[in-house]
Formats: structure tokens, C-alpha cells, sequence
DNA sequence: TACCAAACGTA
DNA sequence: GTACGTTTGGTAG
């Protein structure tokens, strides 16, 4: 019969591999609790357990207080670092993961878990078991024998290794008792184990050979051949015979070996799930959890395959309270988009997949009535205000059912716009992450349905049955995450921002992405040609100059002709951004040459070139996508193209504008955008008297007020160099720039840099009171908060690491101000939206530029449309000080602005 | 084919 | 110093 056998395992060895091994990932809970060691302890020890199998199980910890090893020598392991705090923090955590998996944790104060390690090992070789001792310490090798081994779980890509005594002869050519000599004898800087000098890896072991122990080298000192080593030896006899004190495992320890406590049970699974839900390690809660394969026989997700069961589900869902929906299409475009089907759900674990358009493989489903529209039986639910709606993204999907001529009413609930405020700071909230994160269920991966990559098919050519699943999926999730959501919302505080800005901009961003935005194609054509004749021109310069041809827009290519073939000076390594160049301009001609080039060829292929390929061919317009999880501070993102960064700096960037105008004849472009609203957001929240009072005055010009009051002058007779510094420091200070920034963006010494920022905080004490109050804030609570409610997790605030403490900090004091700027004139767009479309307006709302509104607007309604989004904008979210608009009326975007 | 860094456009 | 998106070249798979 097989010997019965015992894992014991070295925990504080383990928790600090787990802890290196995932501190570059930098795993943390929600709230900024470091989770690294954790997460890869819990698996490392599931690995263990569910490949070896053990009988018996055990894990030994280090106690915090110092060991007998200390007593005798206090500069044992001096050398070594204190346990990181963020380890420190998780030791509870492991101790508890360690006995939900069901395994006895052992702690004795005043030893090293190598030496309980030892003691339990030496016992239970006397009850003829075998022996794993799970550690990477060499120290312990003194134990192995006949049936004891040493484990070394590999690590990345590196084996498993068990280590015999086969293994320590083949390595040291020493034997298990003689591990303690050896190490005493070259020493352990690890350990700060002094050892004897002059004795390393290679002579030990020939000197152990020869004489089996340290006392035995010591006894016959005058056998030993080298006078070199006998010296060495005689010099470092105090450290050889002290160091073997240290090295030599205590295996006395008091600690019983309860073979009944070892034995290995299955895991407390509650206490475990338990534990990992707190940690959020949603995979492990899934593994744990229900077997998923359990799950989807729960579920009960049927296609409509009749008329009659069509009419049935038309009956059921016109009594739903609650009704998530979800299309299947051809696109990813939701103008373009065409419907394949609709899944709806309205109750856990259920859906039902409706085909629209009956195509090939479908069409037998209707064989009676092949021409039935689906979509229309299912209008009158979709359009009942009454039906509360769900779902995933539906800005998507309403605008698709839009073009179908559906309205959806009664627009509730999306669990994406959820999920964002819940964490704005999460990259993707795609459904199958939400499902994992706020279900822990797996959903299908929408790969298995249609393939990845070139050979992807269309949801068109999906077999009705596979369709079937992988749609009610998506519909059923998204219920089930509108009850879970609906509830963290509450509990954050964050009602207010859903339900009355965040839901009620989903369909003003409808009608803006609907509307596009007309844009004149041959004028941009025309503007092309002549960039592509100067970037050719300027291209055959810096040809002529560097004396190769080479691909100017390579960084590589670049930084070889600069820095190998003319031998510039490398300013930042081999950099060729646009800051190195222009220090450069005066040792060449090819840096000022370069930077035009980069600048017309950015120009040309972002937007001269890019954009008449994005035109829509059946409304002739440009529809821009404009997102709503994206910027953590809540700003909307604009996509495909990005109608946000159009350029405006320069003349030749600026003439781009001159094509955003108005379809038709009897238009006008208008743009009504925020005056330095950031910093009369600033003013508000820090009620700095000076910067309150500066913005009470009706035509004030805050950078001028500023360089008046920071230098001691008139109004009157601020230079345009203290105005353009003010305006650098008005805006640094919002994002919580250093005088070295300040320095370098000025052109002055960090002395005068910091002179300058402290003269600042000098005219706007508030100011600075308002950082301070904001920066405690987010250390005692974790999040900031925008005006509206919105908040962001300020992680890193209490790091160690100052760089990262530094970053979040920004982070914190700018969410206020660029969030609430972000939340007023979203709620703007809102109520303007309302306006347009509730009176007789023809007016469109086409963009959004974070603090600016254009609107492409009748004649007739330029005056109407002024007046009303003036108003609209300033009354948005009223602050202590004016909120002011400026409005431009011209034939393009470039003569409104 | 998928992803990254560098560069550069905006508020 | 905040917040983004797109293009390009280069590399890893």
C-alpha cells in the first residue's frame, strides 16, 4: 500500500512569492485594497491541492516577533527588507484563504515557519509517511532524507522542482546533515549569515567531503592541504562554528503533529466564495459558484417560431414591468446596421429570440407567412411608455429601431451607463465583464457564435438555434444585472446622476449622432491636393538634406538620420518629439522641416483624407459616434470620426472648419460655448473671495485680473507676457501642476517658478484651501465627487510610491472642476434637447466640444435658438458666480466659432 | 492579425 | 499638470 502523505507548506515563503510575482500587475479591490498576493496565493495553493492530491496538509507561518536566531545574533536577516504594507495587509486574508481551503495554519511565536517546517517534518518521518516540504529555502534541505522531499512550485514558465537527496548530492555533492555545515561555512547574505571568508560554494563542499563536519575541519585543520584555506579556516573559525547555530534547523519546536487536523477535506466553499467575493476575484467566485453548465440548463431561452407563439410572447410582455431587450444586427455601426432579430427578457434565467428578417436559413420558421413583419407586432410593446425598458448600450439599439420607424418608450434602465458611474475608471463594461463581475456567470463568447477575425461571419448567417441562446443570454443578463446595479447606484449616492442626466442624455445623444453633420467633400479634396504638393515639397528638403531618402514619419528611420548620420546631440535619449526638434532647429534645417511635415501629414490623413470616407451614403452626412462610458471625469467622447479635436490652433487647421457648414442654403452654423467655465467652476467650489469677485464683474478677462493681482499692477498695464503666464498658471493649477511644469511651460527658473505659484496661492488663498480640503477627502473617503453626484475612486492617494500618490492626487483636485463642467453641460443638452424637440423647431443639435454646443439652424430660427440656449446653457447648474455663454453665428463652424 | 508606443489633434 | 481619439510604424504572435 502507498504511503500515506503530508504537504507542508511554508506560507510566508509562498506569501511573498505571491506577492513579487503579482506587484507589476498591481491587482487591487474597488476601493484601492491591494489583492496581488492574495489572488496568486489562492491559486497557487488550488494548483497544489488539485494536482498532488494530499492525504495531510498543513501551513506554516513566520510570527511577527523576533526568533531565538535574533537573540543570538541581532543582525540575523538584518539585511533584509521589512515585509512591504501592502503584504503586510493581506497576511490576514491569506491566513483566512488558508483555512477556508480547509488547511491548519500554524504560527508559533519565537520561531521561523522553518523550524515548525523541520519539527513537523522530523516527526512525521517516524510515522513512515511521505514528507513534501513546500519551500524554496535551502535551509530545510538538512531534512531530506529517504522520504522527505522538498517541493519547489515553479514559477512562470519555470517546472516544478522536487528536490531529493539525489538531487542535493548531484548539486552540492553533500549529505542532508551536512546542510547546516555547508551553508555555515560559505555564508547566506539573504540570511545575513556571515559564513567563513574566502570559503564560497566549491570549497565547502570539497572540505565537508573530506571531513564530514565543521568540527571534524576544525579537529584536523593540520590535514588540509592549502595553506590558503587553513588560513581562511582559521580566521573564520568564531563565524563557521556561530553561523551553524543559525543555519541548523531547531526541530524541537513544541508543535504537535495532529495528523487529524492535517488531514485534507474539501474546501468550506461558503467560507471560501465568501472570502473571494470580499477580494472581488470574480473568476475564482465563478469556479466556486454554481457549475455553469448547471446554470444554463436553468435557463429557458425559446425562438419564436409561429405566428401563434409570436402573438403569444406580444401578449405576455405587453404585461411586463420591466422588459430587457437586445438586438442582433450586421453592424457595429448603428447606422448602418440592419436587424437580424430581438431578444427580450423579463424575468431571471428567460428570453425569447424573435427573428426579423427571415432569411435564407430562417425563412421555413414562417413558412405560412413569409412577408409577416415581426417588428411591427412588437411596436406597440416597444413603444408602450408604460413597459419600463432595459438593456445593454441602448443608445445602440433604440437608434437601429429608430430607423425601423420604432420610438422606444419608456427608456429606464442600461446597465452600461450603470456600470460606468458605479466605476468610471474601468476600461471596458462590455456585457460578458459585467456578467463575470456583478453575476459571476460566464456568458457565451460571441467568438463561438460568429468567429474572430477575417473569417468572421454575419449574425445573418447564424443557425437560428445557436442565435437563439447567445441573444436571450444578452437579454437575460442585462435584466439581471438592472436589478444588481439598480441597487449599488442607490447605495452610492448616484440617482440623481442616473436617472435625471445620465438616462435622459442617452436620447439627446441619439438625435446628435442622427443628425451628423454635414461636410463639404470637395473642399476638403481640394485642400488635400495642395498639402500633398507642400508635404512632397518639404519632403525632397529633408532628402536633399540628410543626403538619403527615408521614411520621414518613422521615429526609427528618423532618429538614425538625426542622431547616427548628422550626429545631433540626443537631448532625451533618441527622442524626436516635437520639444527635442525644436531645440534642435538651429544645428539643421531637417528638425523645423520635420515638424512641418509631421503637422501637414496629420493633418491630411486624420482629417482631409479620413473624413469623406466616413460620409454615410444614404443621409450624405457624417455621424460621429458620441460616448457616455468612456472619460472618467464625465466628459462625452466622440469617435469615428472624433468631431472633439478638429483643430482650431492653427490657420491651416483652421481652415478645415470652413467645411462643417450647414446641408442646405437659408442655414447658419451657431456655437454657443462656455466661458472659462472651469475656472468659474474653480471659483465656486473654492468661493475664493478674489477669483468670486473677479468672475462677478460682467466683462472681466480672468487671465488679465490674474497677472494684475499675482504682479502687483493695474489692470491696464499688464503685458502680454504676464497675461499668457497668469493663463498658464490659472490652467496648471487645475490639474495640479508643480512649479517644475510650470517652470518648463514659462521658460523661467524653478525659483521663479515656485515664486510665482506661491504668489498665486497668495491672491487666491481659497484656492489652495480648496486643494487641501479636496486632497483630504479623497484620503478619508477613497472617491471624489463632481457637483452633480458623480464620483471617481481616487486609488493611490495613500500610496507609498510618490509618483503614483502624486498622479492620483491631480486626478482628485481636477475631477471636481472638469466633471461638474462635464455634468452642467450635459444637463444643458438635455434641456435644450427637450426644447427643440417638444416646440417647432427645425434647428438640429449636431456636436459636442466639451464646452460647446453647435447647432445648425434656419435663418429664421437664429435669434429664437440664441435666446433659448443662453439661457438653457447658463441656467444649467446654477453656481454662486455668472455663468457665462459666448455665441458665434456664421456659414461654417470656422466663422461661428 | 493584434497590440503598443510615439506623435499630435482638441477642451 | 487633467481628459480624450486617430494615425503610423514596428513588433509579437
Amino acid at each position: 500500500m502507498a504511503k500515506d502523505n503530508l504537504y507542508i507548506i511554508d506560507g510566508s515563503a509562498l506569501a511573498y512569492r505571491s506577492y513579487f510575482g503579482m506587484v507589476k500587475a498591481g491587482l487591487t479591490r474597488s476601493d484601492g485594497f491591494p489583492t496581488g498576493a492574495c489572488y496568486a496565493f489562492t491559486n497557487s495553493m488550488l494548483n497544489l491541492v488539485e494536482n498532488h492530491e494530499p492525504d495531510h496538509i498543513v501551513m506554516v507561518f513566520d510570527a511577527s516577533e523576533k526568533t531565538f536566531r535574533h537573540e543570538i545574533f541581532p543582525d540575523y536577516k538584518a539585511t533584509r527588507e521589512a515585509m512591504p504594507d501592502d503584504l503586510v495587509r493581506q497576511l490576514p486574508y491569506l491566513h483566512d484563504l488558508t483555512r477556508a481551503l480547509n488547511i491548519e495554519v500554524i504560527i508559533e511565536p519565537g520561531f521561523e515557519a522553518d523550524d515548525i517546517l523541520g519539527t513537523l517534518a522530523q516527526k512525521a518521518k517516524k510515522k513512515n509517511m511521505e514528507i513534501f516540504m513546500v519551500t524554496g529555502d535551502k535551509d530545510l534541505m538538512q531534512i531530506l532524507d529517504e522520504d522527505v522531499y522538498m517541493y519547489k512550485p515553479g514559477r512562470g514558465r519555470r517546472e516544478d522542482e522536487i528536490i531529493t537527496t539525489k538531487e542535493l548530492k548531484e548539486k552540492w555533492n553533500i549529505k542532508p546533515q551536512q546542510v547546516a555545515d555547508f551553508l555555515a561555512l560559505m555564508g547566506d547574505s539573504s540570511d545575513n549569515i556571515p559564513g567563513v571568508k574566502g570559503i564560497g560554494e566549491k570549497r565547502a563542499s570539497r572540505l565537508l567531503n573530506n571531513f564530514e563536519s565543521i568540527e571534524e575541519i576544525y579537529k584536523n585543520l593540520d590535514k588540509i592541504d592549502s595553506k590558503r584555506i587553513r588560513n581562511y579556516l582559521k580566521k573564520g573559525e568564531e563565524e563557521a562554528k556561530f553561523s551553524k547555530k543559525l543555519t541548523t534547523i531547531d526541530t524541537d519546536v513544541a508543535v504537535k503533529l495532529d495528523l487529524n487536523k492535517f488531514k485534507h477535506n474539501k474546501f468550506d466553499k461558503d467560507k471560501l466564495i465568501a472570502i473571494f467575493k470580499e477580494l472581488e476575484f470574480h473568476s475564482l467566485i465563478q469556479r466556486f459558484q454554481d457549475d455553469q453548465e448547471n446554470i444554463r440548463k436553468k435557463k429557458n431561452y425559446q425562438a419564436v417560431k409561429s405566428e401563434k407563439e409570436l402573438d403569444e410572447i406580444v401578449d405576455k410582455y405587453a404585461n411586463s414591468e420591466l422588459l430587457s431587450f437586445d438586438l442582433e444586427t450586421t453592424s457595429i455601426d448603428p447606422m448602418k446596421a440592419e436587424i437580424v432579430g430581438i431578444a427580450l427578457s423579463d424575468e431571471k434565467h428567460t428570453g425569447v429570440y424573435v427573428p426579423v428578417d427571415i432569411s435564407e436559413k430562417q425563412k421555413t420558421l414562417f413558412a405560412d407567412k413569409p412577408q409577416l413583419s415581426t417588428l411591427e407586432q412588437l411596436k406597440p410593446i416597444l413603444e408602450n411608455q408604460k413597459i419600463k425598458k432595459c438593456g445593454q448600450n441602448l443608445k445602440y439599439d433604440m437608434l437601429i429601431l429608430r430607423r425601423y420607424g420604432i420610438e422606444v418608450q419608456g427608456l429606464y434602465f442600461d446597465t452600461i451607463v450603470a456600470a460606468f458611474l458605479l466605476q468610471p475608471d474601468d476600461r471596458k463594461f462590455n456585457l460578458g465583464r459585467l456578467s463575470q463581475k456583478y453575476l459571476y456567470y460566464q456568458m457565451q463568447p460571441i467568438e463561438e457564435l460568429i468567429g474572430k477575425g477575417k473569417n468572421q461571419k454575419s449574425m445573418a448567417d447564424v443557425p437560428l438555434e445557436e442565435i437563439t441562446f447567445y441573444a436571450c443570454e444578452d437579454a437575460d443578463v442585462a435584466f439581471q444585472l438592472t436589478t444588481i446595479l439598480k441597487e449599488k447606484l442607490t447605495e452610492k449616492n448616484l440617482d440623481e446622476i442616473y436617472y435625471d442626466i445620465e438616462i435622459p442624455l442617452i436620447p439627446v445623444l441619439m438625435d446628435m449622432e442622427e443628425n451628423g453633420v454635414y461636410v463639404e467633400i470637395p473642399y476638403l479634396q481640394k485642400m488635400s491636393d495642395e498639402i500633398a504638393k507642400k508635404i512632397d515639397s518639404i519632403s525632397e528638403k529633408i532628402y536633399d538634406e540628410a543626403g538619403i531618402e527615408f521614411n520621414v514619419n518613422s521615429p526609427k528611420q528618423l532618429s538614425e538620420v538625426l542622431f547616427d548620420r548628422l550626429e545631433l546631440p540626443q537631448i532625451r535619449k533618441r527622442s524626436t518629439a516635437e520639444k527635442v526638434l525644436k531645440k534642435l532647429e538651429d544645428k539643421s534645417p531637417i528638425p523645423s522641416l520635420v515638424l512641418e511635415y509631421r503637422k501637414l501629414s496629420k493633418l491630411k490623413s486624420t482629417y482631409l483624407d479620413a473624413l469623406p470616407e466616413l460620409v454615410n451614403k444614404r443621409t450624405g452626412r457624417i455621424h460621429s459616434s458620441f460616448n457616455q462610458t468612456i472619460a472618467s471625469t464625465g466628459r462625452l467622447t466622440s469617435s469615428s470620426p472624433n468631431f472633439q479635436n478638429i483643430p482650431i490652433r492653427t490657420e491651416i487647421g483652421k481652415k478645415i472648419r470652413k467645411a462643417f457648414k450647414p446641408a442646405k442654403e437659408g442655414y447658419k452654423i451657431i456655437s454657443a460655448d462656455y466661458s472659462q467655465i472651469e475656472l468659474r467652476i474653480m471659483a465656486h467650489l473654492s468661493q475664493d473671495p478674489n477669483l468670486v469677485d473677479a468672475f462677478e464683474s460682467d466683462d472681466v478677462d480672468i487671465h488679465s485680473r490674474t497677472a494684475a493681482l499675482v504682479n502687483g499692477v493695474d489692470e491696464a498695464d499688464v503685458t502680454p507676457k504676464m497675461r499668457r503666464a497668469a493663463k498658464v498658471v490659472n490652467y496648471g493649477i487645475m490639474y495640479g501642476a508643480g512649479a517644475y511644469r510650470l517652470s518648463n511651460e514659462l521658460n523661467i527658473s524653478m525659483q521663479k517658478a515656485r515664486e510665482l505659484k506661491d504668489k498665486y496661492f497668495e491672491t487666491y488663498p481659497g484656492i489652495n484651501q480648496y486643494i487641501l480640503n479636496t486632497l483630504e477627502k479623497a484620503r478619508e473617503n477613497g472617491f471624489v465627487t463632481t457637483l452633480a453626484g458623480r464620483i471617481r475612486y481616487t486609488h493611490g492617494i495613500n500610496s507609498d510610491n510618490k509618483n503614483k500618490k502624486r498622479a492620483a492626487e491631480r486626478t482628485a483636485i481636477n475631477l471636481p472642476i472638469q466633471g461638474t463642467a462635464a455634468d452642467m453641460i450635459k444637463i444643458a443638452m438635455i434641456n435644450i434637447n427637450n426644447r427643440l424637440n417638444n416646440g417647432d423647431w427645425q434647428t438640429m443639435m449636431i456636436l459636442q466640444v466639451h464646452d460647446e454646443l453647435i447647432f445648425e439652424v434656419p435663418n429664421q430660427e437664429v435669434d429664437q435658438l440664441v435666446a433659448m440656449v443662453r439661457k438653457e446653457m447658463e441656467a444649467a447648474l446654477p453656481l454662486d458666480i455668472p455663468v457665462k455663454v459666448d455665441i458665434g453665428i456664421g456659414k461654417s463652424w470656422y466663422e461661428a466659432h
